[in-house]
RNA sequence: GCCGAUGUAGCUCAACGGUAGAGCAACUGAUUUGUAAUCAGUAGGUUGGAGGUUCGAUUCCUCUCAUCGGCUCCA
């Protein structure tokens, strides 16, 4: 056995080194400064910690925090040493697991008495000493019997149950004082790099996630190498308070959820309905240019069609209760499929027909439990921008594009140009034939990739009765929004045996793509909102302009511009009420009204008007014809951003 | 649905088991004001709801409804 490995470092240069160098020696030797910051290495792909030694050529690299691979052995250090100051502080507590996640990192422990918020400053505490003892943390391979003895005596059946799911005969632990964890690793090198955390919040959380197993008690935490990047994210979730749609909706007099109403419908009050008209009309103008064809249809149906439907089966636990009418019973709709087939269906169709594009803003009703209702994004009443369209196998694909080019474009236009796709493909429980599907997922695909789409396959993740493409928008805060769905239907068309009539004379089944867009209107709001922190672009907003005379001098000359404004098609408000002004403009700022026109003497005697912009300030007199050319220029636009002037 | 927290005036928040208070908003009056809060006064509450303990409950207990943070699912 050779005593000399190869070592292929992160520039490309190759170095040799002793059997059992550790990966710490090397880096030193390669990069002292990188050293400093490198938390954990891989060695030919596989990542491991800095004191792996090296066994066989290898090729390495390190990772800092700003990587993937070094922000999750940091956030899953940390939750080790969670883990061993809730142990210290809570004798008895059985330890789950503690994973990192997108963002920080949890762990899920067992006890009797679950955690108070106060005892997160407790747990806190422990965890600065422990980090500032500095343990090592240490990997050791020990046999399966070995750990189950060692978790056996802690009375950790979690981790027993863990351990007993592991393939092979060894496990792997990792140590840190005189705290033991079953983990896979790898670990930063010892606990002193964890410089700031912070413990977030205490949830329950289900073991396995299953709500059949018992209920443990989570606490999420966060932790960075520097101060300063806790601070930035902190205040990254001050901003995303800031942002909330709750909170801004109530504010900005844009919607409310009543109790008396019921939790999840949703009240759209006039300066939210004023949005809402501007998207539907935008969205409508957009489908008829599209092909699409619009419709309306009823919010009930006889149950009979929800069974024909086949939603009695697959979809009954997230649908409202039926109720019974003249001893029949109806069922409130969770979806607008069965009426748009049913309209498809009204005649017989040709395949000059094809594709058959049938669109509707569809009020849909469905069951979610109480517990995961949140403001706008998840509510039991929705209104979905629905629409489906019927074509011919060959179409799928164009279809397809048309509808991703669309999609990108209507979302653009809204503001979102940042986005992930995702193609979900067959799961284990489907209907339909392979074949279908195999042409069906190609289809998909090819779409994709024949717009230079990246995207990421959801190997089945699709639904039972067809692949589906969903995109992600991106809000301003860089999260992801479910947004528009592209959903395959093998199964409808054959429950409602859909037919039409080729070329050849003969029948033969359409395929049906369902899709949304938006998603819902209302959860489409709810990111609208927080995108813009309230602050809606000219088009969208309520209340475009608001007028405000400086004394009730400039009144009858205010009153003829708001006339005029109206003449022109803006959404125009007067402010004559006996304040100061800067008692109005402080309100309307507060209001985020894009324009404020302030008049006064001089703009009277001139006859033209102070603009005065949202967050920008005063922007000067201008000629009141000027100022009408540019914001309607802005609105005709749908400009997110303001028009000089 | 489950675990935990919360629920007081339109909003934001106070109040040791002893008849509930402030700021903002609203209303009235004065003020006629030049780019983010003029002054004064008035009114506003079955303390989410129901029960219980107590001489007495916003406060303690039980149930219930809703909201929030999560678990699961999705538009």
């Amino acid at each position: 056995m050779a005593d000399k490995v190869k070592v292929a470092l992160p520039d490309g240069s190759k170095k040799e080194h002793a059997v059992g160098t550790s990966v710490e020696q090397i880096l030193r030797e390669f990069d002292p400064s990188l050293a400093k910051t490198a938390l954990v290495a891989s060695l030919n792909g596989r990542t491991v910690d800095l004191s792996e030694k090296v066994g066989e050529d290898s090729e390495v690299r390190f990772f800092s925090f700003d990587s993937e691979q070094g922000r999750e052995a940091f956030w899953h250090s940390t939750s080790h040493v969670m883990a061993q100051a809730v142990r210290d502080l809570f004798p008895g507590v059985k330890l789950a697991i503690g994973p990192s996640i997108e963002e920080g990192f949890y762990y899920d422990f067992d006890t009797e008495d679950p955690f108070e918020p106060d005892d997160l400053e407790r747990i806190e505490k422990r965890m600065r000493e422990i980090i500032k003892q500095d343990f090592a943390f240490r990997r050791e391979e020990v046999s399966k019997s070995e750990a189950e003895e060692i978790f056996r005596q802690g009375g950790e059946s979690y981790k027993l149950e863990i351990l007993s799911e592991l393939e092979g005969d060894t496990a792997v632990l990792y140590r840190h004082d005189d705290f033991v964890d079953l983990c896979r690793g790898p670990h930063v090198p010892t606990t002193g790099v964890i410089k700031s955390f912070k413990l977030l919040s205490v949830a329950g959380a289900y073991w396995r996630g299953s709500e059949r197993n018992p209920m443990l008690q989570r606490i999420y935490g966060v932790s960075f190498p520097k101060r300063e990047e806790l601070d930035q994210y902190l205040k990254r979730l001050e901003e995303m308070k800031r942002r909330d749609h709750r909170v801004l909706g109530k504010e900005l007099e844009l919607f409310s959820i009543s109790d008396e109403v019921g939790p999840g419908l949703v009240l759209w009050h006039p300066k939210g309905a004023m949005i809402r008209k501007v998207i539907e009309d935008y969205w409508l103008e957009e489908h008829l240019k599209h092909d699409y064809q619009l419709i309306y249809t009823p919010h009930v149906a006889r149950l009979h069609l929800w069974e024909r439907s086949g939603h009695t089966g697959f979809y009954q636990e997230n649908m409202f209760s039926t109720m019974k009418v003249e001893g029949e019973e109806y069922q409130l709709k969770p979806m607008n499929c069965p009426f748009h087939i049913l309209i498809y269906k009204s005649k017989l169709r040709s395949y000059r027909d094809l594709p058959l594009k049938l669109a509707e803003l569809g009020a849909c009703y469905r069951y979610e439990r109480s517990g995961v209702l949140l403001g706008l994004s998840r509510v039991r009443g929705f209104t979905m921008d629905d629409a489906h369209i019927f074509c011919k196998p060959e179409q799928l694909e164009e279809e397809v594009i048309k509808l991703l080019d669309f999609s990108l474009s209507m979302l653009r236009t809204l503001g979102f140009d940042d986005y992930q796709i995702f193609l979900s493909t067959r799961p284990e429980k489907s209907i339909g034939e392979e074949q279908n599907w195999d042409t069906a997922q190609e289809a998909l695909r090819q779409a994709l990739e024949s717009q230079n789409l990246e995207f990421e396959v959801d190997k089945g993740g699709g639904a039972f009765y067809g692949p589906k493409i969903d995109l992600k928008i991106k809000d301003v805060m860089g999260r992801p929004q479910q947004c528009t769905t592209i959903q395959f239907d093998f199964n409808i068309p054959e429950r409602f045996d859909l037919t039409f009539v080729d070329s050849d004379g003969n029948f033969h089944r359409p395929i049906m793509i369902h899709r949304a867009l938006l998603g819902s209107l209302e959860r489409f709001f709810g990111v609208l909102i927080e995108h813009f922190a309230g602050a809606f672009p000219l088009w969208l907003s309520p209340v475009q302009i608001r007028i405000m005379p400086i004394t009730d001098e400039q009144n009858p000359y205010s009153a003829g511009v708001e006339r005029r404004l109206k003449e022109e098609g803006f959404r125009v408000e007067l402010d004559d009420r006996n304040e100061k002004i800067n008692y109005k403009i402080r309100e309307a700022e507060k209001e985020k009204i894009p324009y404020m026109f302030i008049v006064g003497k001089k703009e009277v005697q001139d006859k033209n008007l102070s603009v005065r912009r949202h967050k920008k300030g005063d922007l000067g007199r201008f000629d009141t014809d000027e100022v009408i050319d540019k914001l309607k220029e802005e609105v005709k636009k749908k400009a997110p951003e303001p028009v000089s002037f």
